[in-house]
DNA sequence: ATCATTAACGTAAGCGTTTACATCAAAATT
DNA sequence: AATTTTGATGTAAACGCTTACGTTAATGAT
């Protein structure tokens, strides 16, 4: 069932029919009226493969993100997001082409739906796509914006959380309201923008109250990682109060090892994370942590690509999403 | 660039090109190579969708899945299947189309995907997805194939974990090399399908010892409900030795509430759980469970798919991927 | 009454492929 | 040598839409 059928069907041409079907100007209401009532009668649906190759427009955006960080992390983040994403593009009638990348790939200009002009836009998600190849994709033209990651030299869309002002809040909780003064930070590969990020916050909240600065570093951010950088910590703080997870693996870890050490959690040792996954809730004591909106991350990703897609040339938005402080028990608040 | 611009630069005719692009007959040796010669150097890319237009297939597969359990759930079961359809898609030349379906969304065969022939056949994951939605799509003609779900009443396409013989193989364990005769097994909703066969495998390995089933049932397979059914368990049988969670989160939860009652695991009570997932290595005592391959269920699926798409009229297969018995401190063994 | 403007609609040329069919020369058959 | 077969290639329609442009008649301005 094709729209010259049902051009036939009212004898009107298919220029007409085509006018109506997308609300275009320039047909008189009872005609308009005809072709939208053949048209249902018809059970007509256009063929988006037709409409694409004429307007080449595809009515479809691809997700693109890293294959290990995505299915093989202990927590559905970049699932969340795609899901957030998901909820804006089906309610505008986009549709998703997901592809996830290889270590070796790179060339990320290169992938089969971009090259081939298969997606109007890209979602381009976590910070362990290279830069030049964002700058590649750039160069390209084609509307794209980037979650859980950002590019230095050159202003892009991008979607972040608000790491360091979240991260901020969390230490400031330990600090203001469980009066901790020695405080160490758990961290992360500096290479990822939110592990530097909750740094930064974690430094800003020290500073700003006279504290000194505690840092242990890591090259992972999982539950072994915590339980070793917490052993560090001990050993070397002997005075330690308060640690803070760069995320809440790393604070769960956190919490195992200071209890082996014979440590108690929250009485002897507080501890926060940063994340609030499914397990912060669950782990013993259930972790206090900085709650992230994961998938509004990417409901907001996918309207600020919509809107660089259907009105080019429009300036490059940063967006930033607030987080919130999730109380539970490793942070001492039950205790008082 | 297009076909025909390449075809006026050698002087043939659109047709031998796309003859020579497409690996067909007809077309002289030395002509192929100047064809293809001239391809490269003008680095031409066909036009998917005018080549889908052409032929009415999209080189693309739709991969449909309930959201809330895509993105929400404590690990990311669903998206390492789809991180391995994903491997033998691209592998192939496919696209992948995701969609994901909300509570409401019965109707799985007006799905736009499908409605508008975007896709040429169909990946439906999970056990949520109605039995007769799965009907309606098959009535359609298209090829599909069910991942981590089946259909009782008609033949279809299907990848499945062997849940029998995998939760037979770990009840098994328990019985002969530890000994135990007093096993209880925790379940879950038996509406999905893996969970009824995980009981299966456990009411067959009890049996054949001549041992007595003891079961309990909840709605949902959570580190809350394991707990919970953990109490109502040491409740009912005060002489229980181990218990057998319907997965992993269910084992962690008993693991919890058999610690909270005071008694000692796998000391007082050995715990064995199901699937494997990330947390239980780091779990306390570690868990021991029955692995599964959940990417390769993906990589199966989608092979199976494809094979269905290039060979029409292949009778329906169901695929069992076999399970592996991961021996960690829950069960006992480390103690021996 | 004349001309310019506008609204409604049709015509037909794309979009970039594939492919059934036609053509033609060369090779094979009789 | 005449005829058939074969293989290589070209022609053009088709896939199902969109849209620039042309046509016509009605409206408004002068």
């Amino acid at each position: 069932m094709d729209l010259k059928e049902i051009a036939k069907q009212i004898g009107v041409s298919t220029a007409t029919v085509s006018r109506v079907l997308n609300d275009q100007p320039g047909v008189s209401p009872e005609v308009r009226e005809k072709v939208l009532k053949a048209a249902a009668e018809a059970n007509y649906r256009p063929n988006p493969l037709a409409r694409s190759l004429a307007t080449s427009k595809s009515q479809t955006v691809g997700f693109v993100v890293h294959k290990e960080k995505y299915a093989f992390s202990d927590d559905p983040f970049y699932p969340l997001i795609l899901s957030g994403v998901e909820d804006y593009l089906t309610q505008n009638g986009y549709h998703i082409l997901i592809t996830l990348l290889d270590e070796k790939e790179k060339q990320v200009q290169k992938l089969p739906i971009i090259d081939q002009h298969l997606v109007d836009g890209l979602i381009l998600a976590g910070p362990f796509i290279q830069a030049s190849s964002i700058m590649n994709v750039a160069s390209t033209g084609i509307p794209f914006v980037l979650v859980d990651n950002v590019l230095s030299q050159y202003p892009v869309n991008c979607v972040l959380t608000d790491d360091e002002g979240g991260a901020y809040a969390g230490v400031h909780h330990l600090i203001t309201d469980h009066h901790h003064k020695n405080i160490a930070f758990l961290s992360g590969p500096q290479e990822w923008i939110s592990n530097r990020e909750r740094l930064r916050g974690y430094e800003r909240a020290m500073q700003e109250s006279g504290l000194e600065a505690r840092v242990i570093h890591a090259k992972e951010t999982t539950i072994a990682s915590g339980e070793s950088m917490m052993r560090q910590a001990l050993e070397r703080w002997q005075d330690l109060n308060a640690v803070y997870g760069v995320n809440d693996s790393v604070a769960i870890g956190a919490i195992r090892a200071a209890t082996k050490h014979g440590r108690k959690v929250p009485g002897d040792i507080a501890v926060m994370g940063f994340d609030d996954i499914s397990w912060a809730a669950a782990s013993q004591p259930s972790l206090s942590t900085v709650k992230i909106f994961t998938q509004r991350m990417g409901y907001l990703a996918a309207q600020c690509l919509l809107n660089s897609i259907q009105q080019p040339g429009l300036p490059p938005t940063k967006t930033l999403v607030t987080t919130e402080l999730v109380i539970r028990e490793s942070c001492g608040c039950q205790e008082k």
